[in-house]
This record gives structure tokens, sequence and C-alpha cells, in this order.
DNA sequence: AGGCACTATTGAAACGGAGTCAATAGCGAC
DNA sequence: GTCGCTATTGACTCCGTTTCAATAGTGCCT
């Protein structure tokens, strides 16, 4: 009914000289803005839930309009799932990079050290990570698959067995789930530790050669 | 500004042997409804994600109004998590009835028969509450710890080693780490299912054994 | 220098869903 | 009947996300 009316503008403020301090308009170029952005989303959604942090919030800590995050990311949950996707891939890169041509247990200790390193640096990204701050939204979901899954290859090409036993689904439900008892593990000793690293590092090591010694044919 | 004014009234519709078919005004007494609107939930939020159930579809469906829904539950999320308790009782409760008196081993593979069986039962169910709807919402956190507890605590009463570990922050880990083995393996069985329920149920088994075997002195 | 084009940025308003509340309808008791 | 109690309604408020035409900075061309 009402017909679209030209926009008001607000009135002119002196901008210069003024005693008024007024906002600078800073000016980016969009690598950094966007890099600002997702830099301010991690931090903030590692913080506090995704319920309770708003655009109006997370726009003012960055000095820049509601509108402009809206042309970086179209949307929260992409600002959200662009944020979980960094924290998901430096997770993975922490321990892609072990050297190679050690023995199988000592590689998958290599790599679990890497892992505990990486997570000490950062433990609310991780379990904020982890535990999938949206639940069942499906985007969330692929990234922290995606994180297993690559664990799962990491740890898979520890172990001698790989050749032999890849597509046996007894040996690889029992690899993933091992998988999901380090990452459950973890989580609980982040909140909550009760052994040093290196205990939890041990312990990860022989529950994984011993769940190996159950779903290895001949061990 | 504008004063309270008195509410406009519907006009009246003819209520009886009118050609319109009014809506009849369906009265249930408390616990009838609220029986209902819990079912209706849990159900919802196990096939849609938690922001894609609004409460007017859920107010829709149950047939009465958002206001109502409201007198029952104060809020959504209220609503959400009696949903989940609920799901999260009928689990635990399904395998708090395994028989005593038998031999460790076979009590675990009972506990694990009467666990997968509800799963098979409820899956959809199953895997929204152990991926948890709403991420790092306390009580939703609360709700899955402790179910994970008491299954922890299912389990371990299941083996002989309860009295004298107890406390033993390895032996803890590990056997809680195991139920996040059992949790995620059996998530990942529900979405594609690559194992009969009794290989599950033996791999389960036989895994926390082998765990055993390497948390427990002397084995 | 002044205009021009191009892109980062803004502000206000639309939109949508959660949550509120005074008013109303059904139902049993007297 | 009509009184009183309780279940129920629906319009309204509120608040956060999302949209988009308008604007301001910046460098370039002449």
């Amino acid at each position: 009914m009402i017909l679209q009316m030209p926009r008001r503008r607000a009135v002119k403020r002196a901008t210069r000289a003024g005693r008024t301090a007024v906002k600078p308009r800073v000016r980016l170029d969009t690598d950094e803005r966007r890099a600002q952005l997702l830099s301010l989303a991690k931090a903030s959604f590692s913080m506090r839930a995704y319920d309770d942090v708003s655009i109006d919030d997370l726009a003012r800590e960055a000095r820049i309009s509601k509108g402009l995050l809206y042309h970086y990311f179209p949307t929260k949950r992409d600002l959200y799932v662009a944020g979980l996707r960094e924290i998901a891939d430096e997770l993975v890169g922490a321990i892609t990079s072990v050297p190679e041509h050690l023995a199988p247990i000592e590689r998958v200790r290599a790599g679990l050290d890497a892992y505990l390193d990486h997570v000490t640096r950062v433990p609310q990204a991780f379990v904020s990570l982890m535990r999938g701050g949206i639940g069942s939204d499906p985007e969330v979901a692929a990234v922290i698959e995606g994180v297993r899954t690559r664990l799962f290859e990491q740890f898979l090409h520890g172990t001698p067995f790989a050749p032999v036993l890849a597509g046996n689904a007894r040996f690889e439900t029992a690899v993933r789930g091992w998988i999901g008892f380090v990452e459950y593990a973890t989580i609980e000793w982040c909140v909550k530790p009760r052994l040093s690293r290196e205990e939890l590092r041990d312990l990860f090591t022989e529950i994984l050669f011993a769940i190996l010694g159950v779903v290895v044919p001949k061990g």
C-alpha cells in the first residue's frame, strides 16, 4: 500500500576537526576484512553459544555495520560454518605433518602428540568444534565428519594394515570407533584433565593397538 | 502513545449445524495434553533440526494455539529438553533391566543387546539425542552427559573391576572412552549399517575387554 | 582540479519466529 | 440456570536476522 519512498539521509555532521569524535569509516580490502571477520567469528563462537552471539554484537566488535557483515557472509550460519571450517583445517593440518619412516607405534604417538599439542593450544575452539555448535545442521555435521575421516586416514596410514584391511567393515568400524574414543576422551580431558598429556597419549596409543589386536586376523 | 484498546473479538459464527466447519475446541486434561505435546515434540525434533521446527508448526500439528503450547512449556527450548529427557530415559531404562548373576562377559553382551535393540527401534530419536540438537546448550549437554554416566555405571558393574579401580583416572578414562566409541560407532551404524547387530555387539564386547586388558593392572 | 567509475560501507526498514497476556469457552457443581 | 474453575485462544509485542537503495572513499583519466 505504502509506496516506496525516497530514503531520508542522515544530516551531515562536521567530519573534520569536529569536537565530537566521528567514527572514522575504515576501508579494508576484501581479503583483510574477510580475515578479520573470520577471526572474530572463531573467537566469539568459541566463547559463547551460537544463539548467544548476535550479528549486532559481531558488527559492533568489528566496528562495522551489520550490512557489511552480510556483504561478506550472506548468513549468520555461513559465517559460523566458515569459522568452523578454519578451526577444523587447523586441527587436521597440525597432525598431517608427522615424519614418515618411523615405526608404526612411533608414528601414532607422534601424531597424537601433534594432535594434543594443538588441542592444548586452542582448547575452547576444539571443544566447540567437536560439540558441534549447531546440532544436526548438515553442513556442520559434514565438517566434523570430515575431520574424523581425515584423522582416520592419518592414523590408518600409521599402521601396516591399511592396504590389507581397507574396506573391511569390522576393521574400519573399530578404527573409526577409536577416533570417537579419542575425541570424547579429549573433550573430557579439556574440561577436566585427570591425566598428563603424555599419559593420555600413551593410553590412546595402547588402546589403538589393543583394538587392532582384536580386529586384525592373527594379531 | 496509543492507549490500550479493548480487544476486538472475532465475530460470532454459527457454532452448531453451520455449514462452515468450525474447529471444535478440544479440551484435554493437563496430563493428556502434556503427553501429547511431548510425544509430538520428540517426533518433530527427531525428524528436523531444532531451528527448522517452529512453534507455529507444532501448534498447528497439535491442533492447538501457540498460547496453549506456551502454557505447558514456557519455552521452545524447555519443550525440546523435556522431549530429549524422555528419549534419554527410555534409552537408559532399556538396558538397566539386565539379569544379574551372569558372567561379566555375558552381562556386557546382554546389556549391549538391550541397547542395540532399543536403538534399532527408534534410530532417529537416538541419533538426534546423541548428536545433541542444540550444541553447547548446558541443559542438553547435561542430558547427554547423564546418559553416558549411567551407561558407564551400567557396564562398569558388569565387570569385576569396579570396586578395585573406581576413581582410577586411567581406568575411568578408558571405560568412558569406550562409551564414546560405542556411541559414535552406533550412530554410524544407524546411518549406514555395515555389520549385523550381532557382529556389532560382539565387536563392542571384545573391544571393551581388550581395553580392560590394557588398563587393568595385571590383565 | 574536477569529474568518473568502481567498490566498500552504511542505515533504515522488512521479515519472521519466539514469547506475552487479556479475553473467552467449555464443564462440573450447586 | 449461573457460578467458578481451568483449558484455551489469537492478536500483539519484541528482538534478531536479513535486505537493499543510497552513500562515501579512492584512485584514475583528462
